[in-house]
DNA sequence: TAATTTGGTTTATAAAATAAACTTGTTTAT
DNA sequence: ATAAACAAGTTTATTTTATAAACCAAATTA
């Protein structure tokens, strides 16, 4: 009845991580970072996690001279946060 | 753009059992864990936590004379479960 | 050239979830 | 009658997460 959530996007930063990816081709640290609202640290943290898993990838270069962190989607996250936003309808639907 | 999610909600056994509640008039402990498939320890303080947040109200008796204990969900309960969806849906719109 | 800011990472602390162990009392089997 | 197994939880301990604090290197600004 209840699905098992994916843990690794049950958790609110991750999540609107994931949120803002699945809806533009990339996204570098700084706009992730004003878009949540998340200090860098735990961004920096849960980028890993998401990394990790292979639900992102992350691109180091520089704009200019200073360093800049391009992340963007894989296949695979977009499948998980496809499933996650299915199984989570379950835990909703009574609360309309 | 991302609005905070209430931490109370944002667990995935505490989300179960308020789900199950938000639907029903009440239901019991035995039944909440039959349906989520929790273990009694985690179930019993996530039950405690909602409690002391006035999300739910608990019912000690018995039936027959085996303990029992019943749960029902508050109208602060089923406001902050309302809200919680509605936030939750910020975060889900990019994945379908 | 001395702050200050940008763009982060690493490490430490606080909070949460989960699991393991225990309690109280009830049936069931012997 | 009594021991073994079960029901319904609670309490305590362990693990995992999330968050915050401290730090770093390079670039920019005063």
């Amino acid at each position: 009845m209840f699905p098992k959530l994916d843990p690794l996007l049950h958790s609110e930063l991750r999540l609107a991580v994931m949120s803002i990816l699945a809806g533009v081709d990339e996204a570098d640290f700084t706009f992730i970072k004003n878009e949540t609202g998340a200090t860098s640290g735990n961004l920096s943290v849960q980028i890993d996690k998401l990394t990790a898993a292979g639900y992102i990838t992350v691109e180091k270069g520089f704009k200019g001279k200073m360093p800049r962190t391009v992340c963007r989607i894989t296949p695979a996250g977009q499948e998980a946060f496809s499933n996650y936003v299915g199984a989570l309808k379950e835990y909703l639907s009574a609360g309309k």
